[in-house]
DNA sequence: ATAAAAATGAGAATGATTATCATTTTTGTT
DNA sequence: AACAAAAATGATAATCATTCTCATTTTTAT
């Protein structure tokens, strides 16, 4: 991922069009069907490992979702499994228990890479 | 699942021995080789519906996981991004966590869906 | 302008999971 | 014990997301 190519641009352009929407690689692939799905698989993956996106596992049996990362990276997500969506959790709690996971547990967790999935209020309620 | 046959006798009893693992459905069918994939697909999605069994997602590229339901404990895994070590965190401070969200946040975390990725002591030592 | 490094693209390959469907097994009932 | 309905099976094909391959093209620094 080293050099700057239309793709890359149209990719970034695209998720900060829709940076309140998790994107499957079949609906960005709807999109910008220009790109092959090889290489849009390909760019998504080195986009996650710079860290310029988020990847999002959303359900056991469908496929990951990207967004674009933002620059506050201090708090764990919460991805609703029903609806999709994304809550930004910022909370104290949470830093105190990734402290102690440190502490005593002798883990460094990467809080970029971690989404807890659940249910939200109003998709339990309908539940 | 209402008939009581030999493989899912067989089943439950190499998960029961192996309450302390995960098994993917590849491991156990090394194990059980006389029950064919597909058979072996459809009884551990019956048992996991009937609660017998419980189903984690470890990682986003590898299959799901298995566990003989008593035996489960309300941890997190933590998920080494170095050597891929999984560690099963017992811990009171999570529960605690997730008590915190569901109340102050309105969020019903599923425990079984969350890995914590970072780096285990020995990978960050080595880093 | 050039060459090395990186990215591309089309299709094949992989690998896990699901679907199909004729056959077999289980179970409760005569 | 025999029967029939319901359920489970098993072999194979199908599906579907993702990864691999490799010859070609593009990008970048010099």
């Amino acid at each position: 991922m080293k050099y700057r190519t239309k793709h890359k641009t149209e990719i970034l352009k695209f998720l900060k069009e829709n940076d309140d929407k998790h994107l499957s690689i079949q609906e960005i692939h709807q999109s910008l069907k220009d790109i092959p799905i090889a290489t849009l698989y390909r760019l998504m993956d080195g986009l996650e490992k710079e860290g310029v996106v988020r990847k999002f596992i959303i359900g056991p049996n469908s496929s990951c979702c990207y967004q674009y990362a933002e620059c506050d990276h201090h708090h764990f997500h919460l991805v609703c499994e029903k609806c999709g969506k994304l809550i930004h959790l910022d909370c104290d709690e949470v830093d105190h228990l990734l402290q102690h996971i440190k502490g005593e547990h002798g883990f460094a967790v990467d809080i970029n890479k971690v989404n807890l999935y659940g249910l939200c209020d109003e998709c339990e309620k309908r539940k």
